[in-house]
DNA sequence: ACCTGGTATATGGTATACCAGGCAGGGCGA
DNA sequence: TCGCCCTGCCTGGTATACCATATACCAGGT
């Protein structure tokens, strides 16, 4: 019936004003390089409050998950300041980064279609010829986004939503990564070498090969990466 | 002045409402059999606020952490429900777990000194003389006890954070896991293994291990295990 | 009897007023 | 002049009143 069927109708305001907070705040944080120079890391309730056009109560509620997070730190009585994170904080991210990504390239192996693997290809070829992205070492989009992918061929929800969390703070120190000669090379051709035994259907080799990649990572930030 | 200072010290006081309440609320939450029968998976913020004995602002942001952290889900204008984890999401939080302890384990063999590796003995002791450990097969205390401490082990804070994120959501099903004869005595071995290969000093085989044998409780759980 | 629409009520969402602790600046005494 | 202490202000924490809407129930018409 019903060729009357009205088009209806996504109406606004789906979404409540603390995810909105939320999101605002998350993305204003996420933007600003915290690691620079003297910006301001310290937050006001009522300021914010104002400036967003919300009550404080919404807004709190916002900050307190934030705060949760990490990203945000709610002292009583003093303030509200953004996190910076310590070197050591950032090696056990990318440490937890190495373990997730080596087991979704594992599972990758058994749920990717090769349509899916195929495609990485693209990727790897985004990243080798964009001269911004070989610039900046390991921390470039292009980069993240062939790491993102693997992640997201192990189809497991959980490992996207933990490195998604992790991406936040690894991405806020990526202009503070310094460029080496010969990185950005060996960096695709490992990119490559995965690609490989994923195609090859390894999980053993392909988790390897993943871990040791990040573990590199690892090594290069805990020499060149200077913080706190 | 004033010899007449009363002794004032009205409330220990030292947390805030929102943390007590927190705590309060995610013991409550743990200690349930979610997963059984009837019980009531709606909770109520005003009985809750009157319960508690504070009003509905601090337990509203406790509640939101909670949903933040996925153990309850709060709804707009329906109410705010316990949430019961699909068997794939537990099987998600295995596999992290696996990926995650591995790593600990492959970090330990770097960090951790012999005399803390040697307690782990201890631990494996205490598992194989609990009888109701055994009885409850991978999902005792005893048990997890010993994989914790592994995790430990590793040093990095992160992944234990993120482990005891999990071990919450992870022991509410311990009550459904069914007893499987053997399975005790070779999970036994397993870490009588795992520890052989920390004092080794042997970081792949040690990751390898663990790994493995956490992939034995997923396909354990995968089998046996049923809810939804 | 059943469908239709209004209406009461319960629930989470939001705004706002007030509380308490920390912190700084100015006054007062040494 | 220096230093202590008081006081007022700024901050986040808490309580409370009010708002918007999803749901259940009821009344009236068909």
């Amino acid at each position: 019936m019903t060729a009357s069927r009205i088009s209806v109708e996504p109406i606004g305001e789906s979404q409540s004003l603390k995810a909105k907070a939320y999101k605002a705040l998350k993305a204003a944080i996420t933007e600003m390089n915290i690691y620079d120079s003297k910006v301001e890391l310290r937050l006001d309730e009522r300021d914010l409050s104002a400036r967003f056009g919300i009550s404080r109560t919404p807004l709190r509620e916002a900050l307190a998950q934030l705060d949760q997070e990490g990203l945000v730190k709610v002292v009583a009585r003093r303030g509200i300041f953004i996190v910076r994170k310590t070197k050591a904080e950032i090696m056990e991210m990318i440490t937890v980064w190495a373990a997730l990504e080596s087991m979704a390239a594992k599972l990758a192996c058994e749920v990717a279609s090769d349509e899916e693997i195929a495609q990485l290809h693209e990727l790897v070829d985004d990243f080798s010829q964009d001269a911004v992205a070989r610039r900046m070492g390991e921390y470039s989009d292009a980069n993240i986004s062939f790491h993102q992918a693997i992640i997201g061929l192990g189809k497991n929800q959980l490992i996207n939503d933990i490195t998604d969390g992790l991406f936040v703070h690894v991405r806020a120190i990526r202009n503070r990564a310094i460029f080496e000669k010969d990185r950005a090379k060996r960096s695709i051709a490992d990119h490559t070498e995965i690609i490989k035994a994923l195609e090859a259907r390894e999980a053993v080799l392909a988790g390897r090969l993943v871990c040791e990649h990040t573990v590199k990572l690892r090594r290069h930030v805990e020499k060149y990466v200077d913080i706190d």
